[in-house]
DNA sequence: TTAGGTGCAAACAATTTGCCGTGTT
DNA sequence: AACACGGCAAATTGTTTGCACCTAA
């Protein structure tokens, strides 16, 4: 039927995934993995992490392609899972946000930009 | 010198820009302007979006390449602006702010990330 | 006149996919 | 044995770049 199985290429991935802070991409997984794995692919490594992110094992972090704004000003975005349409939501921006990040880091914190994600109007309409 | 002088496509492309909502991909927009302005090419979007941003005049929505993360769990990132590397940050999960993206929008608000921005530790070390 | 800008096509980079042999169940 | 999976390479897709011509200043 649609079983999935084990596989060992799968579970690396996973692992590794799993053992960082990296936020890695393919390509890094890939060359992390490749030295003790000398016949992993690359394609399987995506394979794997589009397989395990449909799962909602792992998450996706970026829109797949470039997106321009006219507005420069820091503010906020609403993307809709649906039909990935990006809307400006005008929530006002939190300087206390940046001042909790930068207790909690080392980092020098400039801004923030805020992504709301779920159902566009749009979308909740047409159903 | 090293001026900048006018173009009629640059205005075109930032003039779309700032009328519309719709955070388009370089695609989108050379597909908008193309039917009134036959010549234009899509390395020429390319061109200037990516100068445009450059200038500070708009603004670059994403990570360029998809990155992954092993925890599922909405929480916060931060991405350094001088070497690119991504960390997670333990700000608390604040369900007031998808109170606030509600009231103000007709979406239906599932969830929200917080992305900071600034110079990482790391980076300010090697300085 | 002279940089900067454009169009076009080729190059590059990131990701997906088809094919076919392998491994899990 | 059946069928999901991985390897590999070719195909797609998104973005950049080199070059010859064009155009604002």
């Amino acid at each position: 039927m649609n079983g999935k199985r084990y596989s060992r290429q799968r579970e690396l991935i996973y692992e590794a995934l799993m053992h960082t802070e990296e936020h890695p991409t393919a390509e890094m997984l890939y060359s992390w993995l490749k030295p003790d794995n000398p016949s992993l692919s690359l394609g399987t490594v995506y394979r794997n992490l589009n397989l395990l992110a449909d799962e909602g094992v792992i998450t996706r972090m970026a829109f797949p392609v470039e997106r321009y704004d006219g507005n420069t000003a820091p503010h906020s975005h609403f993307c809709c899972d649906r039909c990935g349409r990006v809307y400006d939501i005008a929530v006002p921006y939190s300087e206390s946000l940046d001042q909790e990040a930068l207790k909690r880091s080392e980092h020098q914190i400039d801004r923030h930009e805020v992504l709301f994600r779920g159902v566009c109007a749009a979308c909740k309409a047409s159903r």
